[in-house]
DNA sequence: AATGGTCGGTTCATTATTTACACCAATGTT
DNA sequence: AACATTGGTGTAAATAATGAACCGACCATT
């Protein structure tokens, strides 16, 4: 593998369960040798990316992400007209509601407002939703440029439960379904438990360039809240959508 | 040179001034073989650190940026709990107002609040302070651990303005004053027009992680002027480390 | 204290990856 | 229509990555 992907991968095992690593942990979780993970380590800290706390001298995640960050919403904003837009979809349906882009293979989650009800979807800062898994997976991918899907279809496709659709037969069938009502949702097909809408985000030419959802826990949705829900994220996510200089394709409908 | 390493430089490459690049006018810029450079590229991609567009096939910064940038604060609040700090810095001096923290070899910007005045520092999102060549850079290195500023003195010296000090003994002269008094100021020693005044931000472990600064026009700043910024400096900078969980020690004065 | 385990980090010969050159088709420009 | 520049590809040559062994430091047990 390409020494660059390999040492960028090593990011991916940050989680806000573990927000730092020691060097052999990192090593023995990216089975990679050792010495190579520390050069990587080195290399990406020089740049930023990465830092060492001098006390534990365990390896975080640095700095100069957030020096990239304001430079990536100083070009191409998209958090900052998220936000809101997320906090009243919350407000309105009650439920978690969160916003994803596509970065590298799958969505990273850029934005999150939790349901303020007790049982609440938590959704940690910066999970990577997987495209066939998950509601923002498959609104997205459905309305994505033509080869996104297609690569998605050759992919090896995971289960995260027993509903995860595994089979690029089903998953080309829901993602017809997707482009046909133009919402997603996946009952329980990544966490069990959960079931997700979501709708996609457009990009400046009318691919989709992520999505917006709302997730609830599966036992509370009732038809009533479903429509509730679809609704909110109808609007929620046209505006967003536009929000971010992005254009909605004119054929685009949603059949709730 | 090592790989990641060189494939990482040229995300320093992408500022306000240039968002995106073509292919060739980025390996052109790095002085690196296309080649190589589209290598670098799809490889950091796969990770989403950069984009493609489509349509203009340029790269810009990815959006799995935003995503390493939540789990960074999630795990290490910092911007969050500076930007109000900034706000009542900058609306009390009616100057422009910065924050900075150490990210690879150099300081990061990762928050800006401007002066509402009509003649005022503009700070472009995400900038790079060298560290011998601003206040924010001294300030941080007075006050870092010990091997950072002997780092610093045995680099090579970039003059950006005919005040910038280049001379190793007249650095080491100025870091012993900064520690003497407890801040750091820079006039015109990186732009011209633009005199610093910086405090460091320290870490859980007593040394300096960073800066708070403010920016006036060189010609504005009077005895007055100075004093007033030192005292909201102090109070802003002391807040700070607080609120980012670092700890102030004991010996610490600053003596304005 | 002595033991054994783990830690972060270094070294160096072997190997596999990266590199740069030439080349291609497509798209503007003059 | 000729020309220059673009993004991207394939190749042999050269360079940089690799991983096993090793080091001293630290930490519990024994």
């Amino acid at each position: 593998m390409r020494t660059v992907e390999k040492a960028l991968k090593l990011l991916e095992l940050f989680d806000e369960a573990h927000p730092s690593f020691g060097l052999s942990a990192l090593a023995r979780r990216a089975d990679i040798d050792k010495a190579t993970v520390l050069r990587m380590l080195q290399d990406m800290a020089a740049a930023g990316l990465v830092e060492q706390d001098p006390a534990s001298r365990n390896w975080r995640l640095g700095a100069g992400i957030l020096r990239l960050a304001r430079l990536r919403e100083a070009a191409f904003p998209a958090t900052g007209a998220l936000n809101p837009i997320l906090a009243r979809l919350a407000q309105e349906t009650g439920e978690t509601a969160h916003a994803s882009l596509r970065a590298g293979a799958d969505l990273g989650t850029v934005g999150v407002v939790e349901s303020t009800r007790s049982n609440r979807v938590y959704i940690e800062p910066g999970l990577i939703l997987p495209l066939h898994a998950t509601a923002s997976g498959l609104a997205y991918t459905a309305f994505a440029r033509p080869d996104v899907p297609a690569e998605v279809l050759a992919r090896p496709l995971a289960a995260h439960t027993a509903a995860t659709p595994t089979d690029p037969a089903t998953l080309a069938a829901r993602l017809e379904m997707v482009r046909a009502s133009g919402y997603a949702c996946a009952d329980q097909t990544y966490d069990a438990d959960v079931h997700g809408l979501a709708m996609p985000l457009f990009g400046p030419d009318g691919f989709a360039i992520g999505a917006l959802a709302v997730a609830t826990p599966a036992t509370r949705l009732t038809a009533d809240l479903r429509r509730l829900i679809l609704s909110a994220l109808a609007d929620a996510a046209r505006k967003a959508t536009l929000g971010m200089g992005g254009r909605i394709p004119d054929h685009h409908r949603i059949a709730a």
